[in-house]
DNA sequence: CTACTATTGTGTACTATTTACACGTTTAAT
DNA sequence: ATTAAACGTGTAAATAGTACACAATAGTAG
């Protein structure tokens, strides 16, 4: 081994996952109430820390996985934190990834063992360390993603309606968006396939349900297409 | 020290840093070519370790700084990168940051004893480990960035023309841009403020020089208000 | 010192996109 | 059958983006 990395310190890499969902209302996030310590009985993101053989993105995916028991969501690194004193046990850096799921996937009883819960953003707890710094900077970092490219399908169910659709644009974004407006244009994108079906929730007019139009969804998310940048003046609300 | 702690591995955490500069003619990247182990002779980005008392982007500003003399300039964490077997030598995740300097303000002393050139984008020799990966994801980032927040002021002089302003854009985005419009653009943001002075480069007719308002600059940075977003088609070019 | 060339500064018409707003249709409950 | 709630489609006005033209300035060549 050369000199150079003789005297350099090594130290624990942790991993945080701060997992979206949408209930059809409201933003959510999937948060854990510590049943072990440290910080026990405290709010928490979904942690763990890098073994020996495992790449970054593969160390989320085993957390999220044994969470959740979702394999393949959208799964992207956030940020790295590494404050000196961030961790109070020992010097811990954090790798924080963001991932978005749709909650009628995942595996409840995985989600109990672990003593988590969805969690609406608005009326989220305080979390333990630095977790609060993660979560708005993954918000930001939505918002951010979600008017450039067509990322809000993941937080969706395979099949869904153009109000729902809209819903979600708007609990991302707290803001309220124009039926008509929000329509037209994303019908304009050729992303939603319609099934003919309907939807079977909504009390009075029932809406269309459609699916995503894959091949359309893969080009946008390469970004040889961008979605709507006019909502990039809300990225930062 | 908790037992959940105990069974973690600890790794060595390395920072890297991309500089970007500007000449006037292309984007320029600040490039070593090594002097030391491992890898001797090849090129490579700037980094280091991570020291026991630092936090990430003190460790990163401290690199920056040992290369080029300059403190303060825009540092941003870029993402890290973990792959198990990305440094052969031993298991070592890198964060890597990217930074974007006015060339004029270098150290050319430190630069030097660093064995460091400023070297065209489109000319760079290949790199070390994962380092052209790195310049890749910093290449997009800046352009994602450029196309939503002023930041391209960070890689001018204090004062500049338009026509500077403009060759900047072109020469991040690989394009051409309308010379009118693309003043009538920034002339329209009110972040330049006219200094009555003349440029003393150009050949034929000389510019105005410009300045930042700073007041502004600050607003769109803070992301009150966003930028150029009809660039963001360009951001993944 | 005049004509020429390259580059800067400003203006205007045309096109595309976004926004604001209206009306008819479907479903279920009374 | 009537009503209320939510869906589906249309259109005009405002805003923003694009394409293109011409005058002004500073150096250079004859």
């Amino acid at each position: 081994m050369s000199a150079y990395y003789q005297h350099s310190i090594r130290i624990l890499v942790a991993l945080d996952c701060i997992i979206f969902g949408f209930d059809g209302e409201s933003l959510k996030l999937l948060l854990i109430k510590r049943d072990f310590e440290p910080e026990y009985g405290k709010w928490s993101l979904m942690g763990g820390f890098l073994n020996q053989d495992e790449d970054l993105e593969m160390a989320a995916g085993r957390i999220l996985y044994n969470l959740t028991g979702l394999q393949h969501n959208y799964l992207e690194q956030l940020h790295t934190f590494g404050t000196v004193n961030r961790d109070p046990v020992e010097r811990t850096i954090s790798v924080v990834y963001y991932s978005l799921v749709n909650i009628a996937d995942q595996d409840i009883t995985a989600i109990k063992a672990h003593n988590a819960s969805w969690i609406s953003l608005d009326d989220r707890p305080r979390l333990i360390f630095d977790h609060d710094q993660m979560v708005a900077v993954a918000l930001r970092r939505l918002r951010y993603k979600a008017a450039l490219h067509p990322i809000g399908f993941e937080l969706l169910p395979e099949k869904f309606t153009l109000p729902q659709l809209q819903k979600l644009y708007e609990a991302i974004y707290a803001t309220q968006l124009d039926r008509r407006n929000f329509s037209r244009k994303i019908m304009a994108t050729d992303l939603l396939l319609g099934t003919g079906e309907k939807d079977t929730i909504s009390v009075t007019k029932k809406g269309q349900l459609f699916t995503l139009n894959t091949e359309k969804y893969r080009k946008y998310l390469a970004g040889d297409l961008t979605f709507m940048p006019e909502l990039t003046e809300l990225m930062t609300l």
